[in-house]
DNA sequence: GACCAGGCACATC
DNA sequence: GATGTGCATGGT
């Protein structure tokens, strides 16, 4: 079998879904909201727990920082570990505050290294999370690994299941074409096609990328 | 009723 | 540095 590439990967699942349109969201403070709210937590949980902070007006980050902790735990409820993540969004919420007077588009001005660094500091911020904040709603460039990404990759032999962060972003980043938009939508379409054929149980029956291949099968190009 | 889901922090070795 | 564990709801 010829060689496949990132690119490929990126047609095959395109064909197969169309635009993804990731991230949903309805500004960029909502996106870091979710971005948090997803961790280890099906989509559609999160989005229970987005209609609730609406419905709280809690969707700022100042009526966050001031809320009772009990009434922002009780909106995050359907999302899971409410109590975990009261205190992850708080902490999210009270640096935007503090650093950059609430404002998503004033933290989205840092240069990117910086950005990174601030958000990687603060609790309750891994890379994942991190990285989907920098490229969904603050527009830069890098490249967001998560759990589909390296479960698809290391399934169809291209790189070992124990690949680190950092090294599949780099991967991804080195690879294709430097474009946020490719980013986003690269990722929207690994989101769409693991949630759907390749869970822990795998799937593959209608996949676009085809049957999960055995060790020592394809590798990168 | 068991199993699973787009992470992260913290404890322990 | 690697590995294990707690955190919780809702869908299948």
């Amino acid at each position: 079998m010829a060689k496949r590439t990132l690119d490929d990967y990126y047609d095959r699942m395109f064909q197969h879904f169309g635009t993804t349109g990731w991230w949903p969201a309805g500004s960029e403070f909502e996106v870091a909201i979710g971005a948090i709210l997803t961790q280890n937590t099906v989509w559609s949980n999160v989005e229970k727990a987005i209609v609730n902070l609406k419905a709280a007006k809690l969707m700022r980050p100042k009526r966050i920082v001031e809320c009772e902790p009990s009434r922002l735990e009780t909106a995050l409820r359907p999302s899971g570990y409410f109590r975990v993540k009261a205190k992850r969004l708080r902490a999210f919420c009270e640096y935007l505050n503090a650093r950059h007077r609430g404002s998503m588009k004033r933290l989205a001005k840092l240069p990117l290294p910086e950005l990174r660094n601030e958000l990687l500091a603060l609790h309750g911020i891994g890379p994942e999370t991190a990285d989907d904040i920098i490229l969904y709603a603050c527009h830069k460039l890098v490249f967001v690994v998560d759990t589909y990404t390296r479960r698809i990759l290391s399934r169809h032999g291209l790189v070992d299941p124990a690949i680190g962060y950092e090294d599949l972003r780099a991967l991804f980043e080195t690879r294709l074409d430097p474009q946020v938009d490719t980013f986003k939508e690269y990722h929207g379409l690994l989101v769409w096609t693991g949630n759907r054929f390749c869970r822990r149980t795998p799937r593959c029956g209608e996949c676009p990328l085809g049957p999960t291949l055995k060790k020592g099968q394809p590798i990168l190009e």
